[in-house]
DNA sequence: ATTTTTAATCAGGGGCCCTGATTAAAAGAA
DNA sequence: TTCTTTTAATCAGGGCCCCTGATTAAAAAT
């Protein structure tokens, strides 16, 4: 029988990491960037980004898809990502409903540049406690995916396999 | 000397560990909440609240500089909670510059029902693995900390002891 | 008494996301 | 081949998180 108060801990201490990883991240983009830069690349522009840099030349509808966002908001960043030359839209020759977008070279190394970055502050952990970490995560993560799965099945297959396929080519 | 692949993974299991969550999160509001249910308890409106309910009859001012915001942020969120009867806004008698925030019975009880509770997946370690996430996330967050301090010496000060306020209520 | 600082507001904007209604093109049915 | 339905994308509008800039009212400082 698992200790609750073990288990209040590690929660707490989850909760202070993400609200300290949050004022982190704020800033150094507040410093870092000019303006509207956020990209945090798990969102909004950054997420289309970086599946087309996974599978470049996809149409709005599977982008949407693929990242579980609505037409309408894909389209939105799509519009927003032409706007700072990231993208391009084009029109398809087969089925001209369709709009293929694609990345610009500027696209592409916007896409690549903040990835595949150990952070800082994994840096001061020791082997050992890195792979606890790594196997700690592991099970924290299935049991994640175990409730996406009761929640709504036809979504996990797809998620899963598209977050191994970015994971695999940043960090390998 | 630390293991670059180890730290790579570590890394990567951060990240899916970031997204899951993310769809997580989003999966269970979309179906539990009626409609502008967010709260995340972390931003926002959420974060008025748990100020709040911490240290009650703040001035915005005080609750600006204590999370961080800017006043005109501050007084929109203020604004939104007063519109759902969850604080109310008074005048200071002693200086008629400021406005005092209060939590309603509705406020406090909002801002404390989702506190406290440990995520399921965090039910699945073991108590040799929950000591050891929470050893390795106090290092994680002292290093962030350490990144504040280095960008932004006032900030560290105040931000930590809120967090750690925070946290004491809600987990002991 | 006048100037300066402070607390709050209004106006406006950018980012992330959604629902609803509409258009244009493709695909299916009569 | 028409007629209907489905599909891809758009426009309009909304809610949430947050910011900068300009302005007002009151307190503090000179």
């Amino acid at each position: 029988m698992p200790n609750l108060v073990k288990q209040k801990n590690a929660a707490g201490k989850l909760i202070e990491f993400n609200m300290v990883k949050h004022t982190v991240d704020e800033l150094s983009h507040r410093t870092h960037a000019a303006k509207g830069e956020h990209q945090s690349l798990f969102q909004g522009q950054g997420k289309i980004l970086l599946a087309l840099s996974q599978n470049d030349g996809l149409s709005q509808k599977e982008l949407a898809t693929r990242l579980d966002l609505t037409a309408q908001s894909t389209a939105e960043f799509v519009n927003k990502l032409v706007k700072k030359h990231l993208v391009t839209k084009e029109k398809s020759t087969t089925d001209r409903r369709k709009t293929i977008i694609r990345l610009t070279d500027a696209g592409r190394k916007s896409a690549t540049k903040e990835a595949a970055k150990v952070p800082e502050f994994l840096k001061g952990l020791t082997d050992t406690e890195l792979d606890q970490l790594t196997k700690i995560l592991t099970k924290m993560n299935d049991s994640l995916y175990d409730e996406i799965n009761t929640a709504n099945p036809s979504l996990v297959n797809k998620f899963r396999d598209s977050v191994t396929d970015r994971l695999r080519d940043w960090f390998l």
